[in-house]
RNA sequence: GCGGGCGUGGCGGAACGGUAGACGCGAGGGUCUCAAACACCCUUUCCUCACGGAGUGUGGGUUCGAGUCCCACCGCCCGCACCA
């Protein structure tokens, strides 16, 4: 009998799914289509466990869904422009272009050995000039259409290299080349008018049904819908009055200063003529541009010496301050500050002593000194003590609805919906992305170039050996000829943000050489995608962008309608972990990172997370192989050094020496142990901790099934003990390992594998059933170790390839239990538990538990205060 | 700072509001072997000799019954619009 040899067995059964052609997809009207998507990589050169779990995961999907009849696209392809490519090329010379290519190359290559059931003929990488082309196209209709527009926005500005910043080159707001102070500078940028569309993208949320609840919700407060009051602070000098937006109209009385962000119009005219206040802008002005740092700022202001009339007291004066935090791209860039009842003003207020008056206090106590803003939820009831709308005690909600509508009805203000949601800025002025298809022409202004021109290629003659945008300092690529009116005029140099790249790919999969977008009978049969899988970090932007552009493609004619949502389904799952093995430089103090590979785990002993240096071990002259007796003599001596400290399920990183390599796995185990094991330890959606001792097990494991299935195939045709209860366990297999993949449960489907596994190892069943079982089990593992399932279907006399055969399907009459344990409680707490027949009804079951014996110890001759039966399921007696 | 999530044995984790700890790892014991490796079998939440009792980050609450639902707190993770 021959053994399981992964390496002969993954290549053999590779070759023939290729001869076969079994995941070229292609049109069939006759049969459900499924559409199965991951998120693609960005080529950085070298595949990891995130990866295998990813594609893994989707490929259960796939080879599942193939198997139960459907007509399967499951394509892949590289988000393949962005900054890593021009930092390689900074650091070490090359262009970007060879460097992606050579990472795609490299990485198709190891992502291959995995099995994958990816229809590689639709692969393209989006930096292929034919994708870009198209979306060039995508660009001109959205501006055909009036999606796109032209607008200022600050961006990250390094002083020193004079270049524009992404956020993740901010370190601690400084450039991380330069070490400059980072400052904010604006720039007229691309837009896409996302917002138009925020109402459609919030609504449609509910509509969203198999996406993971937390994704609906970040996506719904980050569009973050709000009712509010807009309305004019008049102002004592003469100028325009100060227009604010607040969602607490309630709480104008509370209002001690009004705040205006060092963007505003009025800040910037102040700053023109009073150097003070332009050195606090500029003050202000330092720094990254991310919310984050803005919010984490410490609270700034400055009293402009201006000051407006409250709308309600022509008598009330307040003060004028421009304020860090103040965001000028919310509401209309200016605040009226309530410190009773907001954090951030209360603390403005405090350092800048400013009034704190509280307009409600919660009920049933006395207006004191507030320490802190309270600020109770909207739902609550609350007392106005400076109430000027509707009735002393409300709740928040009725209070902002009764002062908007009493600001309207006496005309000082309107009722407004907001959101939080801004147009997305696409310009890059970078080089590695997709050229913005503009011309700027003296007369013309801004056209948009031909589509007969398109694309509008990156010039391959670029260096990157000073900072900033190449295409910005080309000798010749920049001057271009005006589509409109023929004169000498400049081409954009600024290229798009991949988050446009990443945004219609998923269309583009139904159509990929098309010389349009998208196809309209291709896009019709295969969108939407059925089932998108990828990591939690998009939740937000990448598939908020997504929904954006299936609508924004539908208004230009490139999607259907009913691809407005094009992710019918998400699931989000969790990273790859590793253990950190660290011990300490003893002569500075650093932690200094091993490989997994020179460390000695020893996590049972009495002392959790003990491990030791292999190195050091053997050049002490002690042998490894008995490594639990020697550490005990190292503790007895007092001997140290050898700790070493692990840090588990820690990000997997180079820095950290922790990192796996898949090719590593693949050659040592197969490609079926690795992906046996990413499904196996940790639900999907949490992240997975890769162990060398798991991976062993899930290897050992694979081979017991081929040992035990080899054995069966050689069984005679004669009935053996059990052979009705081995398919009545098949057949229980059958059904909760579907219903588990039906559920994305793959860790729970592997649990019962093993089980199975098991049961089938220990039956005394007569060669047919053993056979027939040990079939299912080739089946039922198929999706995930689809080359191991070949192999035993080919040994067990399966027909076909085990990819193109039938999911089983359970047999509703092995699946019937005559009888069921139902255990009883007494007090909520299990006491006992008694057998009875499936459909025993209710009042039997209750007489039976009252004659138990524990039931009857407890009662004590007491009737039970109540006696809850769940029928089939346990029995409680309150006593 | 804001938004979202997670927290269960020595470890990864299982558990429609219904027997907490399935399955795997590690560990202990055993069978096989000259020995080892492999394989196979048994044990393994904690306390207690036992009877029993306790137990799902901490503290409250709802319920006949809470790991699961609600509130507060602690810790960790993800995102915050130019990383992909």
């Amino acid at each position: 009998m021959s053994s399981y040899t992964a390496a002969d067995i993954e290549q053999k059964w590779q070759a023939a799914w290729e001869e076969a052609g079994v995941f070229t997809a292609k049109r069939d009207e006759s049969k459900p289509k499924y559409y199965v998507l991951e998120m693609f990589p960005y080529p950085s050169g070298r595949i990891h466990m995130g990866h295998v779990r990813n594609y893994t995961m989707g490929d259960v999907v796939a080879r599942y869904k193939m198997s139960t009849g459907h007509n399967v696209l499951h394509p892949m392809g590289w988000d393949a422009f962005g900054m890593p490519a021009e930092n390689a090329a900074m650091a070490s010379g090359g262009h970007p272009k060879d460097w992606t290519y050579k990472n795609i190359a490299d990485m198709r290559g190891q992502m291959k050995p995995l099995g994958l059931s990816i229809d590689w003929s639709r692969e393209f990488a989006t930096c292929d000039p034919e994708y870009y082309a198209q979306q060039q196209a995508l660009f001109i209709d959205m501006l055909d259409k009036e999606l796109v527009y032209r607008k200022n926005a600050v961006v990250n500005w390094d002083p020193v290299d004079m270049t524009v910043l992404a956020n993740e080159q901010v370190e601690d707001g400084r450039g991380w080349r330069s070490g400059a102070l980072v400052e904010r500078k604006e720039l007229v940028q691309w837009f896409f008018k996302i917002s138009d569309m925020a109402e459609d993208l919030l609504d449609s949320i509910d509509s969203l049904d198999n996406w993971p609840a937390k994704v609906k919700l970040m996506q719904a407060n980050w569009i973050g819908k709000s009712r509010g009051l807009e309305f004019g602070f008049e102002r004592t000098d003469e100028g325009e009055p100060i227009t604010v937006y607040t969602t607490r109209p309630d709480t104008l009385m509370g209002a001690s200063f009004v705040g205006i962000s060092p963007d505003h119009p009025i800040a910037k005219d102040l700053e023109a003529s009073n150097p003070e206040i332009a050195e606090f802008v500029a003050q202000c002005r330092k720094g990254g541009t991310t919310e984050e740092a803005l919010e984490k700022a410490e609270k700034l202001g400055f009293d402009t010496g201006l000051r407006v009339k409250h709308p309600l007291d022509p008598n009330w004066e307040l003060p004028v301050w421009i304020a860090n935090f103040i965001l000028m791209d919310y509401g209309t860039g200016a605040i009226f500050g309530c410190p009773a009842h907001d954090q951030r003003d209360f603390d403005f207020a405090t350092k800048y002593d400013l009034p704190i008056k509280p307009v409600f206090i919660a009920e049933g106590t006395e207006e004191e000194t507030l320490t802190e803003a309270f600020v109770p939820m909207k739902s609550e009831k609350v007392r106005y003590i400076r109430g000027f709308a509707g009735a002393e005690v409300q709740t928040g909600d009725e209070g902002v609805n009764t002062a908007i509508d009493k600001a309207e009805a006496e005309g000082w203000g309107k009722g407004v919906t907001k959101f939080r949601l801004r147009d997305w800025g696409l310009s890059r002025q970078r080089y590695w992305g997709c050229p913005i298809p503009v011309v700027h022409c003296a007369d013309c202004g801004v056209v948009p170039e031909k589509k007969e021109n398109l694309p509008v290629r990156l010039p391959d003659d670029v260096t990157f050996d000073v900072p900033g945008n190449p295409l910005d300092r080309h000798p010749t690529w920049r001057d271009c000829a005006c589509p409109s009116c023929g004169a000498p005029a400049k081409r954009e140099t600024d290229t798009m943000d991949t988050f446009v790249d990443s945004s219609w790919y998923y269309a583009r999969f139904t159509a990929p050489r098309a010389d349009t977008p998208t196809v309209e009978a291709d896009a019709d049969y295969w969108m939407n995608v059925d089932q998108y899988i990828g990591g939690i970090e998009h939740a937000i932007l990448h598939l908020l962008y997504s929904r954006f552009f299936a609508r924004a493609m539908n208004a230009t004619g490139h999607l259907p309608d009913t691809a407005r949502e094009p992710f019918n389904a998400l699931f989000t799952q969790g990273m790859v972990t590793h253990a950190i093995y660290q011990t300490t430089n003893p002569e500075n103090g650093r932690p200094v990172y091993h490989y997994p590979e020179e460390v000695i785990t020893i996590s049972s002993l009495a002392d959790q997370h003990i491990a030791v240096l292999k190195e050091r071990m053997l050049a002490s002259g002690r042998s490894v192989s008995n490594y639990h007796q020697i550490y005990d003599q190292y503790r007895e001596d007092g001997d140290t050094p050898y700790r070493v400290e692990i840090i588990p399920s820690a990000k997997m990183s180079k820095s950290k020496n922790n990192v796996v390599d898949p090719l590593n796995i693949i050659s040592s185990f197969g490609a079926d142990t690795a992906r046996w094991f990413v499904l196996s330890d940790s639900p999907p959606e949490r992240d997975v901790e890769w162990t060398a001792s798991g991976a062993e097990a899930a290897a050992k494991h694979l081979a017991r099934v081929y040992r035990i299935c080899a054995e069966i195939a050689e069984m005679d045709d004669a009935a053996g003990n059990g052979d009705e209860d081995l398919l009545k366990a098949a057949h229980k297999a059958i059904q909760e390992i579907t219903s588990n993949i039906d559920s994305f449960g793959f860790n729970a489907a592997i649990a019962k594998l093993y089980a199975f596994t098991s049961t089938l190892q220990k039956s005394q069943a007569g060669g047919p059933a053993k056979k027939e079982a040990a079939r299912i089990l080739a089946l039922l593992m198929s999706p995930m170790t689809p080359h191991l399932s070949e192999e035993l279907w080919s040994l067990l006399g399966g027909e076909g390839l085990i990819t193109s055969a039938a999911w089983p399907v359970a047999d509703e009459k092995l699946l019937v239990e005559d009888s069921v344990t139902m255990p009883i409680q007494i007090n909520g707490k299990r006491r006992a538990e008694i057998s009875v027949p499936k459909d025993m009804p209710k009042e039997e079951v209750e007489k039976l538990v009252l004659e138990h014996d524990v039931v009857a110890k407890a009662l004590d001759g007491a009737a039970p205060k109540k006696l809850i039966v769940v029928p089939g399921r346990i029995v409680n007696v309150v006593v």
